[in-house]
DNA sequence: GATGAATGAGTGTTCATTCAT
DNA sequence: CATGAATGAACACTCATTCAT
């Protein structure tokens, strides 16, 4: 490495800058849920995250960014989450848990709406549904793994497609989403529907 | 009703005004799985049915009064669909032969954004999401029924619960759809995934 | 012509079009002359013209259609003006009389900045240079000819190329309109100078 | 002026200051040209000269004060290049090379461009009017002063009045600059055309 | 002296909708 | 009934400028 210039001037607080962003996406998130995409205004943003509409626009360089990085956000958690849930054994009993946390969480918050609106946004918007395709992919890869290990482990079917089971999971939950983000969704039928589709569905 | 005062001037050509209403419909059907319903302008619709602004006026009160007719002959064309699908015995296969013609639908047309596109604007926007709440929910009675015929008939496990089971097949398609839309869906691995999850998931 | 289909609907008043359209460009004129072309909004413009600023929109798609309009605008009336200027015998003496109302005109309006500021905005836009360019060229043909003639008439020296001398009959004007727009042309020491020189540089 | 009261801290280092300036001054000039003068932001001015956006305040208080500096750089420099170009005898001559070098210039840069950009500005911003009209007048005063030492070496004709040909003259050079700017120029023809009337309009 | 961070005030343009013909 | 004309309200985004570090 050549030895760095000699900084000038006031240096970058970078973890400032971090924290600022992520309270700005948490603000939009919070929008996007409640207003939908195009209805929820970057003035309607920066109020909300308590910033100005230029401020905001240091941080993402548009509206459409902040989807992006949304989605990617969402990606890391998810990923955590899959490999928070299955990381021993008992897998079956491992996605029972997974899908009453979601159903749980599907009662407080709004963020169900948030999948579905982005869904929408990506199909006209070229960056947003490459950001989204490539995180339903390393999603889908993930719980692929997960299925593979679980078959090691006898505890599902063996001639299962690991990705294609997959995608019905991936599917299953989004459109769970969406009927959440209705208020559609009966939280103790929906729990035993859904366990029951996937104790049939996958176990040996 | 008591008889109807006698009309004045040059009588409703009711059947005319019902083939433009639905001309017009059609056109913003396609306008908005192309462009989305916010970034889909009235200018844009009217342009594709050729008609004026006004004129679509006339049909419809307002771009949200689209959206719900649109739903609503979605409902009544699914309804439909189900109907005949499931009328005589089979009830595996015909769900089978269904998914077939979805995924091929798939390929072709864009029709599949549209239901995720209603589903973010009914987040947003009360009357839209009475109507499809109504219509998923009608949806899912005719389904309920038609797994209740195949319990009966032995074709299906018969402790199933009717709704709970149809809620989720509701949910497996939906999220087809967005998957669809995003063009992240291969029609083989779908076949295959989908049609073993749905005969491990209900057959006796 | 195969026959119109019968119009339905409210006719185009085209004459009205016009007369609001030509209203419209008379204001943005004296806005682009008072403010200048980036400093001139369209709602200032609006609101000189008494119209909305979307009904502005309805007659020029964009503010750069504005500037190109009255290009054009101002070549037809500038063709007109030198047809008429040059109509008959006495080249020269017309000539005199031209600048006479020139001068005139520059000490009781603006009009002169507007033309500084379309060759500022026209290095910068394309469209509008090509508006411009092919202004100027037609107006240097229109010129040119009118030299040939009064060569003709003997009138105007012999030798000298009448694309070359129009040119910097061309390149005067505009010089001159640049320092009327700032304030600094002395109606009497122009007239003489302009006068002097014209004669010097064109007689035969 | 009483002495200086005793500075504290570091001496200001006038030297780099003066550089540093120039050479913000010399990349506003090219932003400006490439640009105009609104369209060209300050942030791009600085990522030109390779500065921070607040580094350039601390040199020019605003971004009026770039013209301004700009005309007055541009003053100093035409006053040197006519006070070189008319030292000696030959004034025709003289002119016929001045007007060369400017034609050669016009083919190679976009500085003619700047030249009608700051008129238009100058029209809307008093602080820049007056600097133009300064540097104006003061060229004006510069050239008939040439042109009386030429109408005494019995080279230019006696009876001209010298202000209200330099006045011409400016005109002249102001318009070429426009058209250069456009494009306009064909550099053979102006050359013939533009001496033929600087040699009839001016010779004794 | 030099920089990063922040912002109020605007910009051109679009849109759903209404009204007169 | 069908159309052209009209508009208020909004929107994403930018900019010149200031201030704290």
């Amino acid at each position: 490495m050549p030895d760095t210039p000699p900084r000038r001037g006031r240096p970058v607080d970078h973890q400032a800058r971090a924290e600022r962003a992520a309270h700005i996406l948490a603000a939009a998130r919070r929008c996007f849920a409640r207003s939908g995409f195009h209805a929820a205004s970057t003035a309607e943003i920066s109020a909300e995250a308590g910033v100005s509409v230029a401020n905001l626009y240091q941080y993402f360089p548009s509206k459409e960014a902040l989807v992006i990085a949304m989605t990617e956000a969402d990606l890391r958690a998810d990923l955590a989450l899959i490999a928070q849930a299955f990381a021993g054994p008992g897998f079956l009993d491992r996605l029972a848990g997974l899908i009453e946390t979601i159903i749980e969480a599907a009662r407080h918050d709004q963020e169900f709406r948030l999948r579905v609106e982005i869904f929408a946004e990506a199909f006209h918007n070229e960056p947003v549904r490459q950001a989204l395709a490539r995180a339903e992919g390393q999603l889908q890869d993930a719980l692929a793994q997960a299925i593979v290990a679980a078959q090691r482990a006898g505890e599902v079917a063996p001639h299962l497609d690991p990705h294609g089971t997959a995608a019905w999971l991936q599917m299953l939950a989004d459109g769970f989403y969406g009927r959440a983000g209705l208020g559609l969704v009966d939280a103790e039928a929906s729990r035993t529907a859904l366990r029951e589709v996937l104790l049939r569905g996958l176990s040996a």
